[in-house]
RNA sequence: GGGCGGGUAGCUCAGCGGCAGAGCGUCGCCCUUACAAGGCGGGGGUCGCAGGUUCGAACCCUGCUCCGCCCA
């Protein structure tokens, strides 16, 4: 049962991810009486490849599910993917451009989607393996994606109920469209930044003498121009309403009109008005009644109603081309550098172009009504809480969601045109004939819905909405919606009006939103930036050289190859899944950002090495070793020493911890928790105090072996539990050992179905708590004596302690093995009265102990001085602050007892070992230095 | 313009009324047979600034300031 020295995770993690799948571990039942526990995991995009972010989140998710399992829920972790039709779109033209130098129109409707369909079944499973790797336990045998047979009915069933319900319709509006996809794109998929660019004037000659000067930052929309508008009670241009102007280059006529929405601030406060092109230029040309004029395409070049000359030219160069013109004809008044807002495509990076089209709409608000109703009243919560307001916000300023696409790869939204009569019909079947004129030359509506329709269906269409299923009424609400925060609108304020709407359920009673993860200097990883970690590098590493590779591969800008250069000098080490996982946990705090570093990471692989390693030794020892025996004698803990009882209480409160912490979502805190005690109590002190007991060559005795196997037990429960307690965080590592401890016969097959621990009161144990600190603190300062005079680690050295309070003499006097093997000391308890000779070095514990390390010629009386002096101007700094408390009335009559009470014992502490110091700068001096 | 979050050790961050903490880094000593991916020890702080509330403030309130994000 031997370890090797080093812990090897790609062997492990890849024989126990097997195991754990072939025995359906991962597996939820329906049918299985215990309480459901559910979470759906935000389905990530089906070309896309793991990056951290859902690393993070979904180990987050894997905590929380294996964690309630081992508590005896019935735990179900939904997996899948989403369609993204944008995205696929891209992919897929991009790599036909380059092929055969087509594009979609070129190939047409069906033959595109019969190749789109290839690509998923050869690549979309890709994410899904990614997630194996990593040890989620996802319940593989319910895998869906949005465009499967059971989501695209209950998309077909949602999209009508809601049209039916007045809640989806169609209208001719102002949209986002984006040119380089050729599709409208919704609000959120729009990102708005500054950019540099102009302010340029240009000069209309008004009809019958004049000019007026408007200000723009898109100068070639002027060719679409229908109107100039000034500000009502502007004074400056009163007299010019209802006038027109010769609008250049175009030798068409448009009129002054007045609307208030013209700020007289701006510019020179007169502004074109482009109706077609701008959407505060639509909604004045809806009040004063103008024209609408569409000069811009819908592949981004200047269209019909403008001038021959400027018709075909992309929107950039059709601005060049009008400014020139402008100039030339005298039309131009000054340029002004100016920071523009600019709409840019999240998926295509396009200039996004405001477009009046006619496109079919969610009508937002009176399924946010209810979205807010469930929120308000804790139906569903917000962790951390802060973004119930980002949420809130949101929904009450919620506007109509433009849901249809012009592409192909998606949900084809189900109304159908009749020719003969114009009746449109929404419908659950494809109909054959008009219902209104009985006419059969029906076309359906060529656009598919946006992807976050049928994501927004997820938690429900999952488990087989719109039947009635078993699966429905036992996971849904799911428990948990665990995701990042730039998600709140996509997916979990949709959700939850869908949900709402459909079910009349919330969807999910928490939403518990991780950090955004970030390099290590705050910036957002970035393909671009040559920043992205990948999680399977860090899982099993990666050379420059192969990071290099797969950007080239992907044709990454020169930027980015910079980047990575820079980033991964050396590559990446291979930290093993279990030491990543760990480490997202343990640097999840509650802040916005989580900051990763692969020094952060490489600390935590440590850990699973120490824990490893830790289990090795105890292994090691395990010879003569009884499970049965011990634990059926366990509960009496007979003959049990000082340290047993402390770690095995100390283990029961680290339990109780963890288990607050994982119901509070605090999974840092529950890390860290353990990290603590396997590392600093387990390991620093338990181990080491065990050693002389289980490494001694023979046993001594009838008492040694009964000695040796409560040790045995101990450390074998520890360590058992030690394992259950870590399997969430680092399932692979604790599996691998668990499965090599000594243990009872009954317990079941693999680590992740054992019970997992809450902390146990029986085997707490308050006492043995307080005295085995009093014992480290004693050991300690002498280790620090030693360290400061430089003893030679290997050399036992004597000390005398002197200890005034009785009952902690007896205490140490019982104890002394423990402090002398934890120092390497040998002991002698002295006199209280006796004053210890010169040539000693000194410390004080608490105000009672004294520990004396005669010392001899080695001790340097003017530095032994100064930190005996600094110690003492400490306790007297601590001793003033105490006295000014407790000499304040106020204080005393108003402070609670027990605060009081601290005070008092506090003060008497410092004082008494301030006399301990005194004493002892009082012997130095006897040394006449 | 509106909203949200943050400023605590060199770095990253916990703590959110009662003795300022952790990890990493740093410094010193040690290859002690579980682990040098280790052990032992040390140093390191005007808790952004200014007021206020309180017996008591890193923590609560107000203002200021700087940084970040979201929405328009």
């Amino acid at each position: 049962m031997a370890l090797p020295k080093q812990y090897e995770p790609s062997e492990v993690e890849a024989r126990w991810l097997r195991v754990w799948l072939e025995n359906g571990y991962f597996h939820s039942d329906e049918s299985t009486a215990t309480v459901p526990y559910a979470i759906t995991l935000p389905p990530p995009n089906v070309t896309g490849s793991l990056h951290m972010g859902h690393a993070l989140g979904s180990t987050m998710q894997d905590i929380l599910i294996r964690w309630r399992r081992m508590q005896g829920f019935n735990a179900m972790w939904m997996p899948g993917t989403d369609h993204a039709s944008i995205a696929v779109h891209h992919l897929l033209e991009r790599d036909l451009k380059r092929r055969e130098g087509k594009n979609r129109f070129d190939l047409g409707r069906e033959e595109f989607l019969k190749r789109a369909w290839a690509w998923r079944e050869k690549s979309g499973s890709r994410i899904s393996e990614q997630e194996k790797l990593m040890g989620f336990s996802l319940d593989w045998q319910r895998e869906r994606f949005t465009m499967d047979e059971g989501s695209n009915r209950a998309v077909r069933e949602a999209f009508v109920k809601l049209h039916e319900d007045g809640l989806i319709f169609r209208a001719m509006r102002m949209i986002n469209w984006d040119p380089i996809s050729e599709t409208v794109v919704s609000d959120l998929e729009v990102d708005v930044v500054d950019e540099a660019g102009s302010l340029w004037e240009l000069k209309y000659p008004i009809v019958g003498g004049g000019e007026i000067i408007v200000a723009t930052t898109r100068p070639e929309t002027m060719l679409g121009d229908t109107a100039v508008a000034v500000h009502p009670q502007d004074e400056r241009y009163r007299e010019l309403v209802g006038k027109e102007v010769e609008l250049p280059l175009c030798g068409r006529r448009i009129p002054i009109v007045a609307d208030s929405f013209v700020d007289p601030e701006f510019g020179s406060g007169a502004v074109k008005i482009t109706p077609a092109h701008d959407p505060n230029d639509y909604d004045c040309s809806q009040r004063v009644g103008l024209a609408v004029l569409q000069v811009i395409d819908r592949t981004g070049h200047m269209c019909d109603p403008s001038p021959a000359k400027y018709r075909g030219l992309p929107v950039e160069q059709a601005r060049k081309a009008v400014v020139a013109d402008l100039e030339a004809g005298g039309f131009l008044g000054e340029v002004k550098p100016h920071k523009v807002p600019r709409g840019r495509s999240q998926r295509s990076g396009a200039v996004v172009e405001p477009m009046l089209m006619e496109q079919w709409f969610v009508k937002a608000a009176p399924l946010a009504a209810k979205a807010i109703d469930a929120v308000e009243q804790g139906k569903t919560r917000f962790v951390p809480e802060d973004w119930t307001k980002t949420y809130m916000h949101w929904m009450q300023n919620i506007r109509d969601w433009c849901i249809s696409r012009q592409l192909w790869w998606g949900h084809r939204i189900p109304a159908w045109y009749c020719d003969d009569c114009g009746h449109t019909m929404v419908l659950r079947e494809d109909p054959s004939s008009c219902s209104g004129c009985g006419s059969s030359k029906l076309r359906q509506d060529d656009d598919i819905l946006d992807t976050w329709f049928s994501s927004a269906l997820w938690p429900f269409s999952t488990l087989g909405w719109p039947d009635k299923t078993r699966s429905l009424a036992t996971y849904y609400p799911n428990a948990v919606l665990a995701t990042a925060p730039d998600i709140i609108f996509f997916w979990v304020a949709r959700m939850m009006m869908m949900g709402l709407h459909f079910t009349g359920k919330v969807p999910f009673k928490t939403v518990y939103l991780t950090a955004i993860v970030t390099d290590e200097n705050g910036d957002k990883m970035s393909k671009v930036k040559g920043n992205v970690i990948d999680p399977l590098d860090v899982v099993f590493g990666a050379t420059l050289e192969a990071m290099l590779a797969r950007a080239d591969a992907e044709n990454a800008p020169e930027v980015a190859v910079r980047g990575i250069k820079k980033n991964f000098a050396k590559g990446v080490p291979a930290m093993g899944a279990d030491a990543l996982r760990f480490s997202l946990a343990a640097l999840n705090t509650s802040g916005r950002y989580l900051r990763l570093s692969l020094d952060r990471v490489e600390g935590y692989r440590h850990f699973i090495n120490k824990l490893w390693n830790a289990s090795r030794f105890a292994l090691m020892n395990m010879d003569g070793y009884d499970a049965e025996r011990f634990v059926s004698q366990r509960a009496s803990r007979k003959s049990w020493s000082l340290a047993d009882r402390w770690i095995l209480s100390r283990l029961q409160r680290v339990a109780a911890e963890v288990d607050t912490a994982l119901e509070a979502f605090r999974f840092s805190d529950a890390a860290n928790t353990v990290y603590q005690f396997v590392w600093h109590q387990l390991c620093d002190w338990y181990i080491e105090l065990a050693k002389p007991t289980l490494m001694q060559g023979e046993l001594k005795d009838a008492a040694h072996t009964a000695r040796r196997h409560i040790v045995q037990g101990v450390l074998a429960t520890v360590l058992e539990q030690v394992m259950r307690l870590l399997h969430p965080f680092a399932p692979f590592v604790t599996e691998e050992i668990w499965q090599k401890l000594p243990k009872q016969a009954q317990l079941p097959e693999s680590l992740m179905v054992t019970v997992y621990p809450r902390g146990d009161e029986h085997f707490t144990d308050r006492e043995a708590e307080a005295q085995m600190e009093q014992l480290q603190e004693v050991a300690v300062a002498a280790r620090m004596l030693r360290s400061t005079y430089g003893v030679p680690p290997a050399q036992t050295v004597e000390v005398e302690v002197r200890v005034r309070n009785a009952a902690v003499r007896e205490l140490i006097t019982e104890h002394r093995a423990l402090i002398e093997h934890s120092a390497k000391l040998r002991m002698m308890l002295a006199d209280a009265d006796t004053l210890a000779p010169p040539g000693v070095a000194k410390a004080v514990v608490g105000g009672d102990i004294e520990i004396a390390m005669p010392l001899g010629g080695l001790i340097d009386p003017v530095a032994e001085r100064a930190r005996i002096s600094k110690d003492l101007a400490k306790t007297d700094k601590e001793i003033s602050a105490v006295e000014k408390k407790l000499g304040n009335a106020d204080f005393l009559a108003r402070a609670p007892k027990d605060v009081v009470d601290e005070q008092h014992a506090r003060l008497a502490e410092e004082q008494a070992r301030r006399g301990r110091l005194l004493e002892a700068l009082q012997i130095l001096g006897q040394d006449g230095s």
